[in-house]
DNA sequence: CATCAAATTAACCATTTGGTTCATTAACCC
DNA sequence: GGGTTAATGAACCAAATGGTTAATTTGATG
């Protein structure tokens, strides 16, 4: 007790914290909200603990109380997006469809997908910047994202087996290649519009954009005579 | 003067700045040196200026001497990154190769040159994550970096002459393409390594990606008729 | 060689920042 | 309903951080 002038401790004060309620679940689902949004906005050190405070409608005290330090806080928004944004991809099922039009619709998906959600990107960036310090202490990651690979192998498999897609493709590599360059249109949008023009992202241009990523990918995984017919007849020359 | 504690202003004190040389072009240069790695390692706000003056031979006050503050100092790292990245690219000399090979060459080059030079990619990261706030305010920018797609759209240009490349793709979007998987391959290869196994980075994996790379952008531009014959003749299907 | 601007240093400072202490209230349980 | 624990708020703190002051030295110039 450094400030003697402050409070003398009596128990007449006013009635500083009146008719508050305990909501522990929303509390801390609340710190988790607005954490997500300040540090992917500013990063794990550029984003600040009183701040996010500020921002809910709780004290400051809460977030240590919940998250332990910034560094657990940072970890809880790290897991809590890969969850979210995985989540988000249950929606698709691809099975019914033929694999060249499956395999064109998990591209077509997972573009858009990754540009409802820079949250995320800046996110993965951010980890990305530390070099995924935080992501290698992760148990639950990997199993978190296992589906990505597997709903592309599935697709490649039956592709093959139906005789459409040529041999020898990683399905790892081809989810790298999705995942490039869907991620790649958000991340490094601000600089390649500063430098090169903002052109490529006029809502037309990212639609023909989406096409031709779809393109790229097809023609990549597309068997010869097939690449040639899938040209020829579903795309324009 | 509020430490009256220390060194009465006699002439008697030992020698506290004795020797030294001025050479204001090193020591610039020194601090940018220094800077760009503390803030290609750490970012803007996580890079600390305390840090980075004691990395350099030179004292802290140099660099508010020299570069105002830490934006400015932020600004000019930036800039040199920039200018030394696209001064690398000089070398690469594609005229006296016929279209198709030149096309590799380039994609080839560009995704080599991204591989080795990691901090130039994440300063971009970290300029990103800032949207791009102070490439708004550089100039120099845009020029320094209109030769990508100059390059870009001759290769591309005599290919269309030549009748290899199918006509209508725009040498900006060929562009982004290229640099899309060149700048992901580094960019992300933290959290795609932890989160999906990091078969992707042995030496090996990236010759055979450099590869693809280069067959995914070839199989987008060429003719369906070069196409076909390409990818039986140079490429394993 | 006196002068003066540029270069450089060491010490200093105000503010911000992550993190804590302590007291108080809400809710649960015999 | 008394006691116990979880939840919460306000004030507080030490350390770190970006930035500054003021003095000192170098080197060029007339």
């Amino acid at each position: 007790m450094k400030n003697s002038e402050v409070e003398t401790g009596s128990p007449v004060k006013a009635n500083p914290r009146q008719g508050w309620k305990q909501n522990p679940e929303s509390v801390k689902a609340d710190i988790l909200r607005v954490a997500t949004k300040e540090i992917s906005d500013y990063g794990l050190s550029g984003s600040r603990i009183n701040v996010i405070a500020a921002k809910c409608k709780t004290s400051k005290r809460m977030i240590y109380y919940y998250f332990g330090d910034k560094e657990g806080l940072y970890r809880a928004v790290l897991e809590a997006t890969y969850r979210s944004i995985r989540e988000g991809e249950k929606d698709l099922y691809l099975d019914h469809l033929p694999p060249i039009e499956a395999m064109e619709s998990l591209v077509e998906f997972t573009f858009r997908h990754h540009r409802r959600h820079p949250d995320f990107i800046r996110i993965i960036m951010i980890e990305n910047i530390h070099q995924g310090e935080y992501l290698k202490h992760s148990d639950t990651i990997k199993e978190v994202n296992a589906p990505a690979i597997n709903r592309v192998e599935v697709i490649y498999r039956r592709g093959l087996e139906a005789g459409y897609f040529r041999e020898g493709i990683s399905p790892l590599e081809l989810h790298w290649f999705i995942s490039a360059l869907s991620f790649f249109n958000v991340s490094n949008r601000a600089s390649f519009s500063l430098v090169f023009g903002d052109s490529l992202n006029s809502e037309e241009s990212q639609e023909l954009l989406t096409t031709h990523v779809k393109e790229m990918i097809l023609r990549f995984i597309l068997k010869p005579e097939h690449t040639c017919k899938y040209i020829g007849v579903r795309l324009t020359a």
